[in-house]
RNA sequence: GGCUCCAUGGUCAAGCGGUUAAGACAUCGCCCUUUCACGGCGGUAACACGGGUUCGAUUCCCGUUGGAGUCACCA
């Protein structure tokens, strides 16, 4: 059996969407799951288009996501990734698309904008549809020589049957046929010489041994053209496996207004490389069992492309966040921290044990920047309503609460320690001389060293990082607060 | 509009002729608790419709409807 190969063939215009992030990982679990190679192909044939920089995004995409290419022409010593502009240098584009002249299976075309346009019979949707009436195919070889030697622009074009059908096979949808009527005269080769997509995508996946051609369903419907190129060269058709769109929530192509299509914004967004990787996977394929969190290189171990499903799928951001959080949770302690800081720092710049912070904060955010609103209160004590001091379960209101917080308030100006510990035992002791519920006096403690109606820790936590004074000082603000209300 | 593809809860999805139609997110409720969260338990919620085929269709076929993709000297 001959060793699989794929590719991931991106464009470098701009970020990389999770579309497209999504091809790749597929692409690279194909080819790991059974043994075989993962090639990277930078497709920057088209030069208007070309983003300053985004080859650089793809680069770092890749490394970071673990997306590692096998091969690729030497530089320096090492793989780099295969270049199209630079394969263009050696002529092999233009090599292939004389050979197909030769056969009668492409044509120059000399048509200017003008008579293209005259050509275009209807819009729909503002696109213009045209197919092209095969004009300069009946030019003679004088006039075609001629016109090259006049130094005349030119395009390459595929040369279609007009009748009968073309059927080509996909792994996931299984045989798909159209009329040969369908198929446009495509450009193989650009009026600047360049390639198009469609023209290099075969000639390179051929030349590189590509057998999975692994690529969007976008591309579905114009595969018979490319079969017919494969077939006009007499190559072997790899096999081909079109995966699912990503969509968001309305159900349409995932844009660049979602605010979260691109890998790039996660990132800045909060979200791991990891949670993210591993969402990504699960839209659209789905493993044997339940299991839902995947590293890497379980990924590879139990991707089985026959599983990829064949309906679009919605980018959640609600669930992303969720897995998310469920890395955080999974997450070292230390290395939590250390990716927590910034957004720690951030927030808090008071001397507080940022720390013992991030162990409370740690299992209830699900990305970084929950963190902001978590903490705040640690550096400043906000206006709140006293009417939080009420809470029906701990049968605590205004007047219990301005009671405890009077009495407990002697018991913490004596005591010297503290710590948790210290100061949970002291709040016990009065609880149980008061006969109370714990919640009778915690509660508003809580509150009026908070201010908040929810908070990542217990009262006595709270006053551990706090320190003696604030904590006795928002008490007597609290104590202040009720006597007025 | 032509062509192509798709169709299980709000979302991701399992299912591949006979099931009480899984599971996860979200949502709701209860429990736990030093509030909320976490955690635990439970609930609501789906086979788009109409014809076939079959003893029997979510599952196979056809049609309808709905949705998406595509129709460039962009990839």
């Amino acid at each position: 059996m001959t060793k699989i190969r794929t590719r991931y063939a991106p464009s470098p215009t701009g970020k990389m969407h999770v579309g497209n992030l999504r091809s790749a990982l597929y692409e690279f679990l194909i080819a790991k799951h059974a043994g075989g190679d993962f090639m990277l192909r930078i497709e920057d044939t088209d030069q208007e288009r070309f983003v300053e920089g985004a080859t650089e995004i793809i680069y770092r995409t890749m490394a970071k996501t673990g997306l590692i290419h096998d091969e690729g022409p030497d530089k320096d010593g090492g793989y780099g990734p295969y270049v199209q502009s630079e394969r263009m240098k050696t002529g092999i584009y233009m090599k292939y698309a004389k050979e197909l002249i030769d056969k009668g299976e492409a044509y120059y075309c000399f048509c200017d904008k003008e008579r293209l346009a005259s050509l275009k019979t209807e819009i729909v949707e503002g696109k213009e549809i045209m197919i092209y009436d095969k004009h300069c195919l009946h030019l003679s070889k004088e006039e075609v020589e001629a016109n090259l030697a006049a130094g005349k622009p030119f395009v390459i074009r595929q040369n279609n049957p007009t009748e009968g059908t073309t059927t080509f096979h996909d792994e996931l949808y299984g045989d798909i046929t159209v009329n040969n009527s369908e198929l446009d005269d495509m450009i193989l080769i650009k009026s600047d010489g360049y390639p198009t997509y469609n023209f290099a995508n075969v000639v390179d996946d051929h030349t590189m041994n590509i057998t999975h051609v692994v690529r969007g369903n976008e591309y579905l419907s114009s595969s018979p053209k490319y079969v017919r190129l494969y077939e006009a060269f007499g190559w072997e058709v790899p096999v081909y496996v079109h995966l699912p769109l990503i969509t968001d929530e309305n159900h349409k192509k995932l844009s660049k207004r979602s605010g979260h299509s691109s890998f790039e914004d996660l990132i800045e967004q909060g979200f791991l490389t990891e949670a993210i990787v591993n969402y990504i996977a699960l839209l659209g394929w789905s493993p044997e069992d339940n299991r839902e969190i995947f590293s890497l290189d379980e990924l590879i171990r139990d991707f089985d492309y026959r599983r990829i499903s064949k309906s679009p799928a919605v980018f959640d951001i609600v669930k992303l966040r969720w897995m998310n959080g469920e890395y955080l949770k999974a997450m070292d302690l230390d290395v939590f921290y250390e990716m927590a800081e910034p957004y720690l720092k951030a927030a808090l710049t008071k001397d507080l044990d940022l720390k013992k912070i991030a162990a409370m904060v740690k299992t209830r955010i699900e990305v970084f920047p929950d963190i902001a609103a978590q903490v705040d209160f640690f550096e400043e004590l906000g206006e709140y309503d006293p009417a939080m001091y009420t809470h029906k379960k701990m049968k605590t209101n205004a007047e219990s609460s301005l009671e405890v917080l009077t009495e407990v308030l002697p018991l913490l100006e004596e005591q010297e320690d503290y710590s948790n510990d210290a100061l949970y035992q002291t709040l016990l002791g009065y609880v149980e001389k008061k006969g109370c519920k714990n919640g009778y006096v915690m509660w508003p403690i809580r509150t009026a060293v908070s201010g908040k109606q929810m908070t990542p820790a217990g009262a006595t936590e709270i006053m551990e990082i706090l320190g003696k004074d604030e904590s006795l000082k928002r008490i007597r603000k609290g104590i202040e607060l009720l006597q007025n209300a």
